[in-house]
DNA sequence: CGCGTTTGACCGGCGC
DNA sequence: GCGCCGGTCAAACGCG
């Protein structure tokens, strides 16, 4: 137990994000105040395997895996280092249940005012024949979402208005039977006028404004 | 580097 | 309850 100068602390590596795993939060400090391995100790060392088995089971949940985070950590020893991997997991289950509960409740909203707006707002359907599947209707969109839908050959784009605070929505789908023709369906109404009119407009107005100031009824 | 797109995971609704 | 399906989310990616 004894040791004279600590050794210098292994510089964890940084946390690599594994492609397509949603980052984490830390599992572990990242300057060990832990007990680095000694094999003459008592109690015996604890394998980091075992920490990680239950580690991973709970990022299951949140479909990632942990072991990138704890790999070239080593062993950890002893009743601090033991008490430590249960911390860290619990504080790991912690932290996935929250950010579970947080996905849930927003989903959770989201159905809720999407359900709203189904019943409430306009929604009209219209077919063009086109080369372009997003034809230009003056307002800016933004993809959120493509899907691959049943007796259609060709995926369904989803759309939402780019403006701030405007939730209209758009789906554009080609015709399977007749790959000519662009499906497009509107759900809502814009609360702003479209930047195209406006930027053709803003000059005629412009123009108005100065003409009615010097207008002779003045 | 910021912003828009891609893409797989996830969820709720619905029919059975 | 289970599986399918459409719609949405969000991290990764890509492009100007």
């Amino acid at each position: 137990m004894e040791r004279q100068e600590a050794p210098p602390p292994p510089p964890p590596p940084p946390p690599p994000p594994p492609h397509g795993i949603p980052s984490l939060p830390p599992l572990l400090p990242q300057n060990p105040p832990y007990v680095v391995a000694d094999s003459s100790s008592h109690p015996p060392p604890i394998d980091t395997h075992q920490v990680l088995e239950e580690i991973n089971s709970l990022v299951s949940l949140a479909s990632g895996s942990a072991s990138a985070w704890i790999d070239g950590r080593g062993t950890l020893d002893g009743d601090a280092a033991r008490h430590e991997a249960s911390l860290v997991a619990s504080e790991y289950r912690t932290a996935m249940e929250e950010i579970r509960a947080r996905r849930l409740e927003k989903r959770s909203k989201a159905a809720a005012s999407s359900r709203a707006r189904k019943a409430a707002s306009p929604r009209f359907e219209f077919q063009t024949r086109s080369e372009d599947d997003l034809l230009d209707d003056g307002f800016r969109w933004r993809k959120y979402g493509q899907k691959a839908v049943k007796n259609s050959t060709h995926p369904r784009s989803y759309y939402r208005c780019a403006h701030i605070a405007c939730n209209v929505k758009k789906q554009v789908q080609r015709l399977s039977e007749d790959t000519s023709i662009v499906v497009t369906t509107y759900e809502g109404i814009h609360n702003h006028p479209s930047e195209k009119i406006m930027e053709t407009l803003s000059p005629l107005l412009r123009q108005i404004q100065l003409l009615s100031r010097f207008s002779p009824d003045k």
